[in-house]
DNA sequence: ATGGTAGACTTTCTA
Protein backbone atom coordinates (compact mmCIF):
# COMPACT_ATOMS: atom_id res chain seq x y z
CA UNK A 1 0.00 0.00 0.00
CA UNK A 2 1.06 3.32 -0.79
CA UNK A 3 0.87 6.36 1.86
CA UNK A 4 1.34 10.08 1.01
CA UNK A 5 1.49 13.39 2.25
CA UNK A 6 0.83 16.69 0.24
CA UNK A 7 0.67 20.33 1.52
CA UNK A 8 -1.70 21.64 -1.36
CA UNK A 9 -1.97 25.23 0.27
CA UNK A 10 -5.27 25.94 -0.06
CA UNK A 11 -7.94 22.55 -1.19
CA UNK A 12 -10.11 25.51 -2.55
CA UNK A 13 -7.90 25.97 -5.19
CA UNK A 14 -6.14 22.89 -5.84
CA UNK A 15 -8.93 20.76 -5.72
CA UNK A 16 -8.85 20.14 -9.91
CA UNK A 17 -4.85 18.91 -8.87
CA UNK A 18 -6.00 16.55 -5.95
CA UNK A 19 -8.40 15.04 -8.24
CA UNK A 20 -5.77 14.46 -10.97
CA UNK A 21 -3.42 13.33 -8.92
CA UNK A 22 -5.63 10.78 -7.12
CA UNK A 23 -6.74 9.36 -10.55
CA UNK A 24 -3.20 9.11 -11.46
CA UNK A 25 -1.65 7.36 -8.32
CA UNK A 26 -4.57 5.75 -6.76
CA UNK A 27 -3.14 5.99 -3.30
CA UNK A 28 -4.33 4.42 0.27
CA UNK A 29 -3.64 6.93 2.21
CA UNK A 30 -3.09 10.85 2.10
CA UNK A 31 -2.51 13.36 4.23
CA UNK A 32 -3.32 16.75 3.65
CA UNK A 33 -1.77 19.84 4.74
CA UNK A 34 -2.96 23.76 4.76
CA UNK A 35 -6.58 22.86 3.44
CA UNK A 36 -7.27 26.55 4.76
CA UNK A 37 -11.11 25.33 4.34
CA UNK A 38 -13.54 25.34 7.10
CA UNK A 39 -15.49 22.22 8.12
CA UNK A 40 -18.53 22.86 6.62
CA UNK A 41 -16.87 23.83 3.44
CA UNK A 42 -14.71 20.37 3.24
CA UNK A 43 -15.20 18.49 -0.26
CA UNK A 44 -16.15 15.65 0.90
CA UNK A 45 -18.74 14.54 -0.88
CA UNK A 46 -16.62 14.89 -4.00
CA UNK A 47 -14.06 12.90 -2.64
CA UNK A 48 -16.63 10.15 -1.34
CA UNK A 49 -17.43 9.98 -5.62
CA UNK A 50 -13.80 9.77 -6.36
CA UNK A 51 -13.74 6.57 -3.35
CA UNK A 52 -11.92 8.36 -0.64
CA UNK A 53 -13.28 8.82 3.00
CA UNK A 54 -12.08 12.19 5.05
CA UNK A 55 -11.42 12.97 8.03
CA UNK A 56 -10.58 16.78 8.47
CA UNK A 57 -10.30 19.97 10.68
CA UNK A 58 -9.88 22.76 9.34
CA UNK A 59 -10.08 27.07 9.83
CA UNK A 60 -10.15 29.82 7.58
CA UNK A 61 -7.33 31.02 5.73
CA UNK A 62 -4.51 29.40 7.25
CA UNK A 63 -3.78 25.63 8.44
CA UNK A 64 -6.18 22.53 8.29
CA UNK A 65 -5.17 19.39 8.27
CA UNK A 66 -7.14 16.26 6.40
CA UNK A 67 -6.56 12.25 5.83
CA UNK A 68 -8.35 10.74 2.78
CA UNK A 69 -8.57 6.94 2.90
CA UNK A 70 -9.74 3.89 0.71
CA UNK A 71 -11.10 2.23 4.20
CA UNK A 72 -12.95 3.88 6.35
CA UNK A 73 -10.79 5.74 9.16
CA UNK A 74 -11.60 4.89 13.13
CA UNK A 75 -10.39 6.87 16.06
CA UNK A 76 -10.04 10.19 15.01
CA UNK A 77 -7.89 12.47 17.10
CA UNK A 78 -8.66 16.61 16.31
CA UNK A 79 -5.33 18.39 18.03
CA UNK A 80 -2.53 17.40 20.59
CA UNK A 81 -4.12 16.52 24.09
CA UNK A 82 -3.66 18.93 26.37
CA UNK A 83 -2.04 21.81 23.78
CA UNK A 84 -4.15 24.29 24.11
CA UNK A 85 -3.99 25.65 20.04
CA UNK A 86 -6.27 27.43 18.17
CA UNK A 87 -4.37 26.37 15.09
CA UNK A 88 -5.43 23.47 13.23
CA UNK A 89 -2.55 21.52 12.31
CA UNK A 90 -2.89 17.93 13.40
CA UNK A 91 -5.10 15.07 12.74
CA UNK A 92 -4.99 11.58 13.68
CA UNK A 93 -6.98 8.75 12.96
CA UNK A 94 -7.08 4.69 12.50
CA UNK A 95 -6.68 3.33 8.98
CA UNK A 96 -6.40 -0.63 8.91
CA UNK A 97 -3.62 -2.04 11.43
CA UNK A 98 -2.16 1.35 10.82
CA UNK A 99 -1.84 4.65 13.31
CA UNK A 100 -2.09 7.55 10.94
CA UNK A 101 -0.61 10.51 12.17
CA UNK A 102 -1.19 14.46 10.51
CA UNK A 103 0.69 16.85 11.33
CA UNK A 104 1.11 20.50 9.71
CA UNK A 105 4.17 21.41 11.76
CA UNK A 106 4.46 25.23 12.84
CA UNK A 107 6.18 27.14 10.23
CA UNK A 108 8.35 29.75 12.86
CA UNK A 109 9.20 32.50 10.73
CA UNK A 110 12.10 33.81 11.70
CA UNK A 111 14.65 32.15 14.74
CA UNK A 112 14.05 34.37 17.48
CA UNK A 113 10.90 35.48 16.83
CA UNK A 114 7.52 34.46 18.84
CA UNK A 115 6.15 32.21 16.34
CA UNK A 116 9.48 30.56 15.97
CA UNK A 117 9.11 29.98 20.38
CA UNK A 118 5.83 28.71 19.27
CA UNK A 119 7.19 26.31 17.02
CA UNK A 120 9.57 24.61 19.86
CA UNK A 121 6.96 24.58 22.09
CA UNK A 122 4.82 23.38 20.06
CA UNK A 123 7.22 20.65 18.93
CA UNK A 124 7.87 19.76 22.62
CA UNK A 125 3.98 18.99 23.00
CA UNK A 126 4.06 16.69 20.02
CA UNK A 127 6.67 15.03 21.08
CA UNK A 128 4.93 14.25 24.48
CA UNK A 129 2.33 12.95 22.90
CA UNK A 130 3.56 10.79 20.15
CA UNK A 131 5.81 8.93 23.03
CA UNK A 132 2.39 8.00 24.64
CA UNK A 133 0.53 7.29 21.55
CA UNK A 134 3.63 5.08 20.02
CA UNK A 135 2.76 2.73 23.25
CA UNK A 136 -0.52 2.81 22.37
CA UNK A 137 -0.15 2.04 18.72
CA UNK A 138 3.47 0.38 17.67
CA UNK A 139 2.41 0.77 13.82
CA UNK A 140 2.77 4.34 13.70
CA UNK A 141 3.13 6.54 10.67
CA UNK A 142 3.99 10.33 11.34
CA UNK A 143 3.85 12.54 8.28
CA UNK A 144 3.52 15.40 7.04
CA UNK A 145 4.73 19.16 6.44
CA UNK A 146 7.11 19.15 9.26
CA UNK A 147 9.01 22.60 8.16
CA UNK A 148 12.34 20.84 9.43
CA UNK A 149 15.00 20.29 7.14
CA UNK A 150 16.42 16.59 8.75
CA UNK A 151 20.06 17.56 7.92
CA UNK A 152 22.99 19.25 4.78
CA UNK A 153 21.34 16.57 2.29
CA UNK A 154 17.75 18.20 2.41
CA UNK A 155 18.73 21.71 1.41
CA UNK A 156 19.97 23.01 -2.06
CA UNK A 157 22.57 25.40 -0.04
CA UNK A 158 23.63 24.97 3.11
CA UNK A 159 25.95 27.51 3.64
CA UNK A 160 22.55 29.52 3.27
CA UNK A 161 20.34 26.65 4.96
CA UNK A 162 22.24 26.77 8.09
CA UNK A 163 22.37 26.00 12.21
CA UNK A 164 20.94 29.62 12.43
CA UNK A 165 18.21 29.66 9.60
CA UNK A 166 14.62 29.14 10.09
CA UNK A 167 13.74 25.49 9.11
CA UNK A 168 17.31 23.92 9.60
CA UNK A 169 18.56 25.66 12.99
CA UNK A 170 19.89 23.49 15.74
CA UNK A 171 17.15 23.62 18.19
CA UNK A 172 14.80 22.48 14.72
CA UNK A 173 16.63 19.83 13.91
CA UNK A 174 17.43 18.66 17.58
CA UNK A 175 13.35 18.41 18.04
CA UNK A 176 12.95 16.43 15.46
CA UNK A 177 16.03 13.89 16.18
CA UNK A 178 14.20 14.11 19.74
CA UNK A 179 11.11 13.04 17.75
CA UNK A 180 12.36 9.95 15.85
CA UNK A 181 14.58 8.87 18.64
CA UNK A 182 11.05 7.43 20.27
CA UNK A 183 12.03 4.87 17.45
CA UNK A 184 10.73 6.83 14.28
CA UNK A 185 12.42 6.46 10.86
CA UNK A 186 12.55 8.70 8.05
CA UNK A 187 11.75 6.83 5.44
CA UNK A 188 13.07 8.29 2.90
CA UNK A 189 16.24 7.72 4.08
CA UNK A 190 16.11 3.92 4.80
CA UNK A 191 16.19 3.63 0.77
CA UNK A 192 18.97 4.57 -1.68
CA UNK A 193 18.10 8.00 -3.30
CA UNK A 194 19.23 10.87 -6.00
CA UNK A 195 20.88 14.06 -4.89
CA UNK A 196 19.05 17.18 -4.86
CA UNK A 197 15.51 15.81 -4.64
CA UNK A 198 12.97 18.15 -2.16
CA UNK A 199 9.31 18.72 -1.28
CA UNK A 200 9.01 22.36 -1.21
CA UNK A 201 10.00 24.89 -3.70
CA UNK A 202 9.54 28.71 -2.85
CA UNK A 203 7.05 30.48 -5.51
CA UNK A 204 9.70 33.19 -5.84
CA UNK A 205 12.80 33.66 -7.97
CA UNK A 206 11.72 30.74 -10.00
CA UNK A 207 13.01 28.35 -7.49
CA UNK A 208 11.53 25.12 -8.87
CA UNK A 209 12.57 25.92 -12.20
CA UNK A 210 16.06 26.39 -10.54
CA UNK A 211 15.36 23.43 -8.24
CA UNK A 212 16.01 25.59 -5.26
CA UNK A 213 14.25 23.51 -2.88
CA UNK A 214 14.16 21.55 0.40
CA UNK A 215 13.14 18.69 1.98
CA UNK A 216 10.83 19.44 4.79
CA UNK A 217 7.78 17.14 3.83
CA UNK A 218 8.07 13.84 5.65
CA UNK A 219 6.83 10.38 6.50
CA UNK A 220 8.34 8.66 9.99
CA UNK A 221 7.12 5.12 10.30
CA UNK A 222 7.41 3.02 13.59
CA UNK A 223 9.74 0.53 14.47
CA UNK A 224 7.66 -2.05 13.75
CA UNK A 225 6.72 -0.94 10.61
CA UNK A 226 10.14 -0.55 9.15
CA UNK A 227 10.40 -4.38 8.05
CA UNK A 228 7.27 -3.39 5.83
CA UNK A 229 8.38 0.04 4.09
CA UNK A 230 10.00 -1.28 0.67
CA UNK A 231 9.91 1.95 -1.03
CA UNK A 232 9.98 5.89 -0.31
CA UNK A 233 10.25 9.29 -2.45
CA UNK A 234 8.78 12.21 -3.91
CA UNK A 235 6.36 12.98 -6.13
CA UNK A 236 7.39 15.89 -8.18
CA UNK A 237 4.90 15.85 -11.17
CA UNK A 238 2.15 18.07 -9.85
CA UNK A 239 4.64 20.63 -9.00
CA UNK A 240 5.39 20.83 -12.67
CA UNK A 241 1.51 21.20 -13.33
CA UNK A 242 -0.49 25.10 -14.00
CA UNK A 243 -0.40 27.19 -10.63
CA UNK A 244 0.61 24.28 -8.76
CA UNK A 245 1.31 24.47 -4.90
CA UNK A 246 4.69 25.25 -3.27
CA UNK A 247 4.96 22.02 -2.44
CA UNK A 248 4.99 18.07 -3.94
CA UNK A 249 3.76 14.88 -2.24
CA UNK A 250 5.86 12.73 -0.72
CA UNK A 251 5.47 9.06 -0.12
CA UNK A 252 6.59 5.43 1.19
CA UNK A 253 5.27 1.90 0.22
CA UNK A 254 5.02 -0.62 2.82
CA UNK A 255 4.56 -4.03 1.89
CA UNK A 256 1.34 -5.90 2.97
C1' DA B 1 17.30 47.46 -2.13
C1' DT B 2 15.19 43.68 3.63
C1' DG B 3 13.57 42.19 -2.12
C1' DG B 4 10.54 37.97 -4.93
C1' DT B 5 5.12 35.00 -5.44
C1' DA B 6 0.91 32.85 -4.04
C1' DG B 7 -3.34 32.51 -1.23
C1' DA B 8 -6.95 34.52 1.67
C1' DC B 9 -9.05 38.61 2.06
C1' DT B 10 -7.04 42.52 4.05
C1' DT B 11 -5.24 47.30 2.55
C1' DT B 12 -1.80 43.02 5.47
C1' DC B 13 -0.51 38.48 7.12
C1' DT B 14 1.51 34.04 6.41
C1' DA B 15 4.45 31.07 4.19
Amino acid sequence: MKIYSWNVNSLNVRMPHLETWLGLRVPDVVALQETKLEDHRFPDTALSALGYRSVFVGQKTYNGVAILSREPAREVQIGVPGLEDEQRRVIAATVGELRIVNLYVVNGQDVGTDKYAYKLRWLDAVHAWIAQELQRYPQMIVLGDFNIAPDARDVYDPAVWNEDHILTSTAEREALQRLQALGLHDAYRLHPQAEGEFSWWDYRQAAFRRNLGLRIDLTLISDALRARCTAAGIDREPRTWDRPSDHAPAWVELAD
